[in-house]
RNA sequence: GCGGGCGUGGCGGAAUGGCAGACGCAUGGGACUUAAACUCCCUGGGGCGCAAGCCCGUGCGGGUUCAAGUCCCGCCGCCCGCACCA
């Protein structure tokens, strides 16, 4: 009887369930908290999830092999927009959406054999889950946590609504087709902005998290060190006597040639109501939209407001005050000076409306003419550790690096009186307020009498109302006719609700502490979080660096401000792990705007492909065959084999096929990308578990490539990956009688200790390798009986974590006691670890010639009088003696000629 | 535009600054078979050579070092994020 997964998968499931083996207890072991990002419902789960939760199905089993009592748990990120789509598009309600989704993947993940202990599952969308998060928002707003102030948001002018950034597109609603604008709208926010300085010192305690991540948030905080100042104005209008402005670099004040100020700045708006032209650049500044990169991209687009300041320095210096549609209110103070010698943008902006370059500083010992000369055509921006040499310096020596003449410039603005150093961050505090049903209700009412009112405890949840429809744009709580009817809890009256939910980033900024007592009465129970908190190893996507986490780590640090989570919780996750993503090449029948029959063309170009997206047809791996013909690619759809009656096609067949004009290729194989339904280039992970089994689609993305970096499906790897499964079952079955065999005993242990080490390091694809080697070694050896099945028992413990059906089945085939599941990991014996003798290459100038073999211990003397010794050595040296000779112990040895 | 990352055979990848290409896939050859599938063995960066061996080779251009895929500087290409996608 062959390996057969689909009986041997669902009854080693079976077994775990009934023995209870992943119900996390809190009990006498140490425990470990696994976490991956949970999953939005789409209605699908796909390969990103089978690759993400194996992964932490890997390290939970590992570490419930180590003795570590684990936590498992897996839920649901289920409000968000996708399910306000479907029922625009499809009719039906959110929530019924929802939960069948929910229902539909639950059912998809269950067959992988992941070790979750289900009984800790909730939706983010689920009445009891609104519930705490509600309370949590009270208590947070009690607590001095949360603000309500104005905001911009993207406002589609035909649909009335709200628009997402994803929502606009080119500038335009995804719906409507409008022009996009700007509007200010009251909004919630939580305060993340005075944590700004924690978050940012405490990343450096974050050792457990890619240093790319710490620096990405880091970054993303922004803390920078600058002098404010202000510029008294010329003949502004009353009240705009000066204008506050901010800069990182004050040591070019001299270089200063005009004063840009936000179109949302004060300023601007008095200047706009007086003067259309104003009014009229204000409007076409807001047709861009809200996200920093639509405003950063945009063409740079200025408005001399013919208004001037006076320069600081020098009362009788007047500088222009223009508008621009790259100065964010967001950010200092919405106003700044331009200094286009030192900064790419000024210099484009000073380029393009005439206006003044004046050097500050050059390179090192360049004359006033020479940097002034420097800076013409582009500007001159060295690292600010680099010595500079200033021309138009004010304070500080002349030769200075940039730090140093930030610091004088700032010390001598403070000495002077005009202006002081402050600490500037770039975080902004964080808008949780949609306009959209499907979220969390924020639990507040507005009443006539006592204003902005929290609802009372008691009164909570605020659930959605169930009778809303979506056929009309715009929030259905606005216009539901009753559910914005309630009793203010302060007076009595009659008060409206808030109908703004919250963004859907506050439901996963603690679902990971909600899991620690998925069933409390309370957001979290103390004792359940003293216990399981920290997530000791949380993993997900790179793509939630900077939002989600930084969310997170605030969330936590406000859940232990109002006495949900200990103080040791403030960071909740001590490690983190970034997966990469799963790709897939794409079939399409078109490429370069012709469609392709047979062609040469094979390449594929993501511009072109874009422009000509709507003549392009997608297919589906499944739907194709891929043929190798003249050292090329080409596909050709099975359909179209099987209406020439030539199904299955073989490879060998294939020229006579062509050549007799059977078939052609008519499709396209372009290179790999992230899967998307839009291109069709997906795999569905139930098809491969029907195929192959969990084990081989759990194999397959552990295999080849790094954890880290992204994988590209192919059938040949799943292929490839189940053959190999199948061979492990085999030498499984198929041990017989026969003696002991030391070498593959050594390979046995010298397995164990790297596949931990693999394991232990996320080197999941190294740990596949190593496996490999051993299960080769079982292969040639001629082993047999008790010494054989102990290796192989070996061989299933370090499968386990991977393919835990398949390595329960070697276990027990191998004569292991009890479940695989419940047996400790195994130990490297260190004396079996040890080669008494190594071989050491010797290189002559840098390249590798010759090598010996040489006891492990031999001091250095005696292995450089081997290596004089040796033949090579002493046909390159010609009878000279070597200029160096350089000995690394058991590493390898360099003669210099 | 700004921030972060990645780039090694035909392909996925391995390599505490120390033998580049572990391991796997594809290819080619062979064994088994009436035949095929399965399985097993060998081959497996490019070039020269009967061979021993030699030369070239880690996106491109420089540099540091006895020694560079790895460290430094400057480019090119691709990917992720940019605050209302999740």
């Amino acid at each position: 009887m062959p390996y057969d997964p689909s009986s041997l998968e669902p009854r080693w499931q079976a077994a775990w369930e009934q023995a209870g083996s992943f119900a996390a207890v809190r009990d006498e072991r140490p425990k470990y908290y696994v976490l991956e990002m949970f999953p939005y419902p789409s209605g699908r789960i796909h390969m990103g999830h089978v690759r993400n939760y194996t992964m932490g199905d890997v390290v939970a089993r590992f570490k419930r092999a180590q003795g570590y009592s684990v936590l498992h748990p897996m839920g649901w990120d289920a409000f968000g927009m996708p399910a306000e789509n479907a029922a625009m598009e499809q009719g039906g309600h959110p929530r019924d959406w929802t939960y069948a989704n929910i229902a539909t993947m639950r059912e998809q993940l269950k067959p992988l054999g992941l070790s979750i202990d289900w009984s800790r599952e909730f939706a983010t969308c689920d009445d009891d889950y609104v519930h705490q998060q509600q309370a949590m928002f009270l208590d947070m707003l009690d607590a001095g946590l949360i603000t309500r102030k104005s905001a911009q948001v993207n406002w589609d002018p035909v649909d009335m609504t709200v628009l997402a950034n994803e929502q606009v597109i080119d500038g335009k609603g995804w719906r409507s087709g409008a022009v996009v604008e700007r509007r200010e709208l009251t909004q919630w926010f939580f305060r993340i902005s005075d944590y700004s300085d924690e978050l940012l010192s405490a990343l450096d305690g974050l050792t457990g998290w890619p240093d790319k991540v710490r620096l990405m948030q880091a970054n993303w905080i922004g803390k920078s060190r600058g002098l404010q100042f202000r510029f008294q104005t010329v003949d502004a209008p009353e009240g705009f006597e000066a204008i506050e402005v901010y800069t990182t670099r004050p040591d070019t004040l001299m270089g200063a040639s005009f004063v840009a100020l936000s179109p949302d700045h004060p300023l601007v708006r008095d200047l706009a109501a007086a003067d259309p032209r104003v009014a009229a650049f204000v409007e076409e500044c807001r047709k861009i939209g809200t996200t920093e990169e639509a405003i950063e991209t945009a063409p740079k687009l200025g408005f001399d407001t013919g208004l001037t300041v006076k320069h600081p320095l020098d009362a009788d210096w007047h500088l222009p005050i223009w508008i621009a549609n790259f100065v964010l209110m967001d950010y200092g103070t919405g106003a700044i000076f331009g200094s286009p010698a030192h900064d790419e943008r000024d210099h484009e902006f000073a380029t393009k409306y005439g206006l003044p370059i004046r050097a500050t500083f050059g390179e090192r010992g360049m004359s006033l003419e020479q940097a002034d000369a420097l800076v013409a055509k582009a500007p001159f921006v060295p690292l600010k550790s680099e010595t500079v040499t200033y021309v138009r310096g004010f304070s500080g020596a002349a030769d200075q690096t940039g730090e140093a003449a930030v610091d004088a410039a700032i010390a001598h603005a403070e000495s002077a009186g005009y202006g002081e150093g402050v600490t500037k961050f770039r975080l902004r505090d964080w808008g949780i307020s949609r306009q959209r049903y499907w979220g969390c209700p924020i639990p507040v009412l507005h009443c006539d009498t006592c204003g902005t009112v929290p609802e009372a405890k008691e009164n909570l949840p605020v659930l959605l109302p169930q009778d809303v429809s979506f056929d009309v744009p715009g929030n259905p709580l606005d216009r539901h006719p009753t559910w914005r009817q309630a009793t203010c809890p302060n007076c009595g009256g009659a008060a409206l609700r808030e109908t703004d939910t919250m963004d859907t980033f506050v439901d996963s900024s603690w679902y990971y502490a909600r899991f620690t007592s998925p069933h409390a009465a309370t957001p979290t129970d103390r004792a359940d979080a003293d216990y399981w908190m920290n997530v000791d190893q949380y993993i997900g996507g790179i793509e939630h660096a900077i939002l989600h986490l930084l969310y997170s780590r605030f969330f936590a640090r406000a859940m232990v401000k109002t006495g949900h989570l200990p103080e040791s919780a403030k960071e909740p996750f001590d490690a983190l792990f970034t997966q990469g993503m799963v790709t897939h090449e794409i079939y399409s029948n078109a490429l370069g705007g012709e469609m392709i029959t047979g062609s040469d063309a094979v390449a594929e170009n993501a511009l072109e492909e874009d422009r000509l997206k709507n003549r392009i047809k997608y297919y589906f791996p499944e739907d194709v065959v891929i043929y190798e013909h003249h050292g090329r690619r080409r596909g050709i759809t099975k359909q179209q084999v099987k209406d020439a009656n030539l199904y299955p096609l073989k490879q060998e067949d294939l020229s006579f096929a062509l050549v007799e004009g059977k078939i052609k290729f008519d499709v396209v194989v372009s290179s790999s990308a992230k899967m998307s339904k839009s291109k069709k280039n997906v795999v569905d992970p139930v098809n491969i578990v029907a195929n192959f089994g969990a084990d081989t689609a759990r194999w397959f993305m552990l295999s080849d490539s790094p954890p880290e970096r992204d994988v590209e499906w192919t059938a040949a790897g799943a292929e490839a990956a189940n053959k190999f499964l199948a061979r492990v079952w085999r030498l499984a079955d198929e041990a017989g009688e026969g003696g002991d065999d030391p070498d593959l005993t050594r390979a046995a242990h010298r397995a164990i200790a790297d596949v931990t080490k693999a394991i232990e390091g996320f080197a999941f694809n190294k740990a596949v390798a190593k496996i490999y080697e051993l299960a080769n070694a079982v292969g040639k050896s001629k082993a047999g009986g008790e010494a054989r099945r102990a290796v192989l028992r070996i061989m299933a413990q370090l499968m386990g974590p991977m393919v835990p059906h398949l390595a329960e089945d070697v276990w027990a085939m191998a004569g292991g006691q009890g479940l695989l599941v419940d047996a400790p990991w195994p130990k490297a014996d260190p004396a079996m670890l040890e080669d008494d003798t190594v071989v050491l290459p010797i290189q002559i100038n840098g390249k590798r010639r010759a090598e010996i073999s040489v006891a492990r211990d031999m001091p250095k003397d005696q292995i450089e009088a081997m290596v004089l010794a040796d033949e090579t050595v002493r046909r390159f040296l010609e009878g000279a003696a070597p200029k160096k000779l350089i000995v690394v112990p058991g590493r390898i040895v360099n003669v210099v000629a």
